[in-house]
DNA sequence: CAGTTCCCG
DNA sequence: TTTCCGGGAACTG
């Protein structure tokens, strides 16, 4: 309750200045004076929209705690120390997985943007710079820095901490050519290298570390760029220099890490004849190189982590910066030590929202998010609270992935307040031709359209439309765009909508064979059909007026007329090509042509003519004038589709018609097996349970050990060998999230309604479960029981194997255990490593059992899934 | 699927 | 005067 109090009670100015970036912990403000620069920014932002609405933000983020305080109360002892029993099962078979034999780097350029500008002009050297806009900054140089301007501030409150500033706008294309540079010394050390933007990027040096111990001296030297650069010497001897002599940004620290191998250094370069370097073979060498060559050949610094996974990796190039590199070991103990006092906040993917939940449970730092892991399995969603499990343990993917497939692509625009339909049209009109140039660049097609409204208090809102036909020019985007953003204007009629930004999105791209499918089907066909006279589409909203009006009346003259006007032009010189296809039915169509058009649209519709449609290939009349529908019945239609769905659809209804007779009868066992379980487990009888309940051992508390807690209540560890243990693991169930509805007792909260998300407790009402194991069917349904036969029988088998055997109980042998329980595994174990692998790795083994078996209506989906 | 939120650089 | 842009992912209804 207190903390319920306190967290609602959270001074909102706090909550402001920290989502402004200002009491952000994420990067360190040295020797400041906090008090005063927090000041200023109040100063300047009090009593402004945006401020206005950050304080609405904050009280959402806040109610969001209250509610999640709420929830606490409301668990249980029981239902703590189950889950704790459960997580922990979980956290022992992460440990095994344990991967460290991978070794990542991430390289992370000094403010580089920044770093970039003053490298190009000697007279930023010494002062504090900005690059940005008056409105907007990117990023600042460390003398920024310390009056508190930081990347994501408003160029004119950075003005007004440091009204020396010098701000420099832009130049996305230089900063495009200098990570190219650096890329090139990148790929040389790991040809997949993962680049993150312009500035960082992952590197997986584990081959290159195997390879390089047979190099040669030689092929490790390096010599010192006396054309353009310092030379690596802190003290000046500047071996410089053409031009650009005097403003080399930061001094290299190169050769100042903590180790022993500093002597070496020395040595190297003591031998270096004054222009070379020779490195070593180590990690932390090869790293020292890539800096110390990024430096010769761009002059800018970069900061290094090495670590086991990316995601220590990434915390690691934090530690040292700017200039430094650090290393942890890839040892489970020096992961764990990194972690122990690290705040949660520095963690990738942990922002200013999350680390405010945690706070409000008082969770500061990895180690007390260890500590927390229960209580997170109960409040938090499973993805959530397996990363924040992943995250205290010090877990991350091994490999870098190259990123996939783009999933979307959308474009914004803010600028000063636009409130009249006809500029929003024209605006809407223009991102719409933006962006189906970028979409045209890459090929794509999207299903989904989405429309993004800033009004001028900052609220924003989306608006998605999706299409049955893919869409990708600008006519097509438009089309839909402009019904979204009619809806929205039509909403606050006759207020006008006053915005500050929009965005158009699309989404939902087609893959290669529907590409293909798209191509032949009626799309093109129906598109043009809309200008036949009997198949008139386009729904036109009681706005059109201002639409049609808005792109023949002049505009004013502003940023986007001006480009609106290149565009035009540009636009002139693809249309052509771009709208060859159309014009099987129209003739020459420009844009005013389309307006013309949809105007007559607009007549036709509004006299109410054509309301019913007649389906192009049955010729049937259609009982609905629904767009949409009359587009999935033509579909239908065309790919025969239709015959079959019906019949699917038949059989699949007669099916379910089985069910209501069995369900009520089927629940009630369900009831009753839960509250039996429920006392099974409480008493210990259970055999699954029992199992790891059984414990001799003690082990001291020590953060990250895997048996870590002397608490009664926290989960002991068993005798059992280390096999029989990751076996029982493997059936493991994880905790579902308490819902904030379910208050009721134990078992039940297992237990929702069929669609919800639990199911993975559940499996479909009409599959039937057979025991990997015994082979024999099973009576339930509910996968908890099935579970916990199957680990019942296991044990049984396990136990057997195991005295008959003698199995060495410390190593682990992943073979033997897989053939004991080949017919068990189920996806997710097949691979080695899970969790370990992609970046959210998906379902674990009791979690794929039961989505697929809930997703199919097959009898024998389950049968399936252990052959 | 739609809409929103969070997070990152 | 003045508080960005673009993308992925997750959650919710």
């Amino acid at each position: 309750m207190d903390n319920v109090k306190r967290v609602a009670k959270s001074s909102s100015n706090d909550g402001v200045l920290l989502r402004m970036g200002l009491n952000d912990n994420k990067a360190g403000m040295e020797g400041l004076d906090k008090e005063k620069i927090n000041r200023i920014i109040m100063e300047a932002t009090k009593g402004s929209k945006f401020y206005e609405n950050e304080l609405k933000k904050d009280q959402q983020v806040n109610q969001r705690i209250e509610k999640m305080m709420q929830l606490k109360e409301k668990i249980t002892a029981q239902q703590l120390l189950k889950a704790q029993l459960q997580v922990d099962k979980l956290v022992m078979e992460l440990e095994q997985n344990r991967n460290l034999s991978s070794t990542i780097v991430h390289i992370d350029m000094d403010a580089f943007y920044a770093a970039v500008e003053m490298r190009d002009n000697p007279e930023l050297k010494e002062k504090p710079i900005a690059v940005g806009s008056m409105s907007m900054l990117s990023t600042s140089n460390y003398h920024a820095r310390r009056f508190g301007v930081r990347a994501a501030m408003p160029g004119f409150i950075a003005k007004r901490l440091c009204p020396h500033l010098t701000i420099v706008p832009l130049n996305f294309e230089k900063y495009g050519r200098v990570s190219k540079e650096v890329r090139e010394i990148l790929a040389e050390y790991d040809p997949n290298f993962m680049p993150m933007g312009l500035d960082e990027a992952y590197l997986n040096i584990t081959e290159h570390l195997e390879e390089r111990l047979n190099w040669p001296e030689d092929r490790r030297r390096f010599f010192f760029n006396t054309e353009s650069t310092t030379g690596g010497d802190k003290d000046g001897v500047n071996m410089s220099a053409k031009f650009n002599k005097d403003e080399v940004c930061s001094s290299p620290v190169l050769f100042e890490d903590d180790t022993s191998r500093m002597d070496d250094n020395l040595e190297q370069r003591g031998l270096s004849v004054e222009n070379s370097v020779v490195f070593g073979t180590s990690a932390e060498e090869v790293v020292k190189e890539i800096r110390f060559r990024i430096e010769q050949k761009t002059q800018l610094t970069a900061s290094a982590g090495i670590a086991p996974n990316t995601m220590l990796a990434k915390m690691c190039s934090d530690r040292n910066k700017p200039n430094g590199q650090f290393r942890i070991s890839p040892e489970r103990l020096a992961v764990l030590d990194f972690l122990k006092d690290l705040p949660i906040r520095k963690v990738p993917g942990i922002g200013k929202v999350t680390e405010k939940m945690l706070k409000a449970l008082g969770i500061v730092t990895c180690s007390e998010l260890y500590h927390q892991r229960a209580l997170l399995s109960l409040l938090f969603s499973e993805v959530s609270w397996r990363n924040f499990l992943d995250i205290s343990l010090g877990l991350g993917s091994t490999h870098l992935e190259k990123d996939g497939e783009r999933k979307s692509m959308s474009t914004e625009r803010t600028f000063s307040e636009i409130n009249t339909a006809e500029d929003q049209y024209s605006l809407c009109r223009e991102l719409c031709r933006d962006l189906a140039q970028e979409l045209q660049k890459e090929g794509l097609k999207g299903k989904t359209v989405t429309l993004k409204l800033k009004n001028v208090n900052f609220e924003v809102k989306t608006r998605a439309s999706t299409v049955l036909s893919s869409v990708a020019t600008e006519e097509e985007i438009f089309a839909v765009a402009k019904d979204l953003l009619g809806t929205e204007i039509d909403s606050v009629a006759p207020h006008p909508l006053r915005i500050r930004l929009m965005g158009v999105r699309v989404s939902g791209f087609l893959n290669e064979e529907e590409k293909k499918y798209q191509q032949k089907s009626i799309t093109s066909f129906l598109k043009s059909g809309k200008e036949i006279g009997s198949l008139r589409l386009q729904t036109e909203k009681s706005n059109q007026e201002y639409f049609t009006k808005n792109l023949q009346a002049p505009h004013r003259e502003s940023f986007f007329d001006q480009k609106r006007a290149a565009r035009q032009l540009n636009r002139e010189n693809i249309s052509p090509n771009e709208s060859r296809g159309k014009k099987l039915f129209h003739d020459d169509k420009s844009s005013e042509n389309f307006v013309e058009e949809t105007k007559k649209d607009t007549d036709l519709q509004n006299s109410n003519v054509c309301k019913i449609f007649t389906c192009p290939v049955c010729f049937e009349k259609q009982s609905s004038n629904n767009l949409e529908e009359l587009n999935r019945h033509i579909d239908e239609c065309l790919s025969g589709m239709y015959v079959k769905d019906t019949v699917e659809i038949s059989k699949n209804d007669s099916s379910r018609e089985n069910t209501p007779n069995f369900l009520p009868q089927f629940k009630k066992e369900y009831v009753d097996k839960c509250q039996k379980n429920k006392t099974d487990e409480l008493a210990g009888t259970d055999q699954s349970a029992s199992v790891s309940d059984s414990s001799t051992n003690n082990n001291t508390e020590k953060f990250g050990q895997v048996i870590p807690d002397k608490s009664p209540r926290e989960w002991q560890p068993n005798n059992l060998s280390d096999i029989a243990r990751n076996v029982c693991m493997k059936q493991c169930l994880f905790p579902k999230r308490i819902s904030q509805d379910s208050e009721d007792n134990f078992g039940k909260t297992e237990h929702t309604e069929g669609t919800s998300s639990s199911c993975f407790f559940e499996a479909k009402e009409d599959t039937v479960l057979v025991c990997p194991v015994c082979n024999s069917e099973q009576k339930t349904t509910n996968l908890v029981s099935f579970n916990r036969h199957v680990d019942v029988c296991l044990n049984k088998g396990l136990i057997q194997e195991l005295t008959e055997k003698d199995f060495p109980t410390k190593t682990y042998n992943m073979e033997n255990s897989n053939r004991v329980f080949s017919g068990g595994l189920s996806k997710g174990q097949q691979c080695t490593n899970p969790s370990q692998g992609a970046k959210r790795s998906g379902l674990t083994a009791s979690q794929s059992v039961s989505k697929k078996a809930k997703s199919s209506n097959s009898k024998h989906t389950i049968k399936m899934f252990f052959k």
